[in-house]
DNA sequence: GGCGTTCCTTCCGTTGGACGGAAGCGGTGT
DNA sequence: ACACCGCTTCCGTCCAACGGAAGGAACGCC
């Protein structure tokens, strides 16, 4: 599947491989780190990366180090999957954050986990996992449930069949725990994570529609587990998901008010 | 300077160029117009682009046709100078919108042009001419000149002694004009650009410090012009630049707390 | 001061991967 | 049915990418 499985190494590969270098840990690489990382010579890195540098997409740093740069920061805010989707979602996540003053989520799917488009924390806020641009598996929290049960159902499959990683003794274990819970999802419109990820954290996460009518992103609300219900959280981010489609121009979302989709 | 001054294209700078051709206004490409924009022959624009999409640098929409993808966002997201920046500053910039409820900025400089990291807009505000990601000449914005005026003292040469676009008739036009008020900028500590972009909007900026006490970025509030005064604003907006500065470790904002930068 | 280490940069002969014209394919409009 | 447009695959040519090697600069240790 992947470009370089046959072992042949193309320039866009190598050049991606030196991106690829850089991790949230590590910001700013040497030449020389960069060429051990990517498994380049250091001659090739050396090329490479000044062609980088040179256009924009690495950057210098005082020290003579080599850090992501401005420009492809650029490019990739034309992202719609990524800051196109922010913008349109941010009021509401701020209307959210407002009403809770809690952590606020926006992710998308990508695979198997989720990745963190935006993030609202308060200022001394519970402890923090996430990160912008940062992945976590989707069977754990609030927003990868909620994108997960309205998933390709082969993407389904792969998550119940393959191994779920555990966090604590209340994350999902096991495939049939998982596809009754994404059944659940559905159903209710809602994905609860309780203690799941961390013990003492609860997290509300609801499906946000594009204009095709298919999930494109969730929103989710992470609070202390003592102290929360669930419930209480429901419609709150139930409103903003239905919000943010709308902003985006979903019919779904257009239609008749929480009627058809609110059981009990 | 340029990889590709002698007219020699490596495959570096055609991956670069596929990269280029995606912009604010053309989000999604197909192969034939990506291989016209970047100017390459279609059959290696379309290994090229296969290669990008098969490591997730693009993305395929449900068309056919091609977008910029998360992955490549993921790895932007690790720029310091811009997701970095803007996570240190968010909590200073909510506050500035809370305290005014109009249009904050923060941004910094990239040759004579100033990026926009982050924005905050009032959800029925004035037009706005910015964007996340966008660019806009230093010598006409708020942050532009708080930027500027700290910046290289050859960059601000070339500034002086450039071509200065004007936008509305208060823009600074030529270089003493420019040199003066740079100069005033740095004498207030803040910058103020009235009417230079637009006739109807004034903007006050601050400067904002680093860890080796150099400017590294800049805020500005942008404000329309009948019904705001700048000398009301310029206590918030450097109280914020400062709290920035704070943030990221500047020793300057640890200092004697506005006495020998306040005039008068 | 001498020496080892580490990292950056440049050079250049070899070679294998990038190149791109051409042809085939599928969809769409008239 | 034909023309058009865009996507994809193929394959022989050739030149740009490759990377080992050597030189150079900076730092730290004995």
């Amino acid at each position: 599947m992947t470009a370089r499985d046959a072992g042949r190494p193309t320039v866009t590969s190598r050049v991606l491989d030196i991106l690829e270098a850089f991790s949230a840990e590590r910001t700013a690489l040497t030449i020389t780190q960069i060429s051990r990382r990517a498994g380049l010579p250091l001659s090739t890195a050396h090329r490479l990366v000044g062609e980088l540098a040179c256009w924009g997409a690495l950057e210098r740093d005082a020290g003579g180090g080599y850090r992501v740069g401005l420009r492809l920061w650029e490019v990739a805010a034309l992202a719609p999957r990524g800051p196109a989707l922010r913008e349109a979602a941010m009021p509401f996540l701020e209307d959210l954050y407002e009403a809770t003053h809690e952590n606020v989520h926006l992710a998308v799917l990508d695979g198997l986990e989720v990745v963190y488009i935006e993030r609202i924390s308060a200022r001394a806020a519970v402890h923090v996992f996430s990160r912008v641009g940062g992945r976590w598996p989707a069977h754990a929290t609030g927003v990868g449930l909620a994108l997960l049960a309205h998933a390709d159902t082969d993407l389904q499959e792969r998550a119940i069949t393959g191994p779920l990683r555990r966090f604590t003794g209340r994350t999902i274990a096991t495939g049939p725990e998982l596809r009754r819970v994404l059944a659940e999802v559905r159903r209710t419109g809602v994905a609860i994570s309780d203690g799941q990820v961390e013990t003492f954290a609860l997290s509300v996460g609801a499906p946000v529609y594009g204009p095709d009518d298919t999930v494109v992103a969730a929103v989710a609300i992470v609070v202390p587990t003592p102290g929360w219900e669930a419930r209480a959280l429901v419609p709150v981010v139930r409103a903003s998901a239905r919000g943010i489609s709308r902003a985006l121009g979903a019919p779904r979302a257009l239609r008749s008010p929480e009627t058809a989709l609110h059981n009990r």
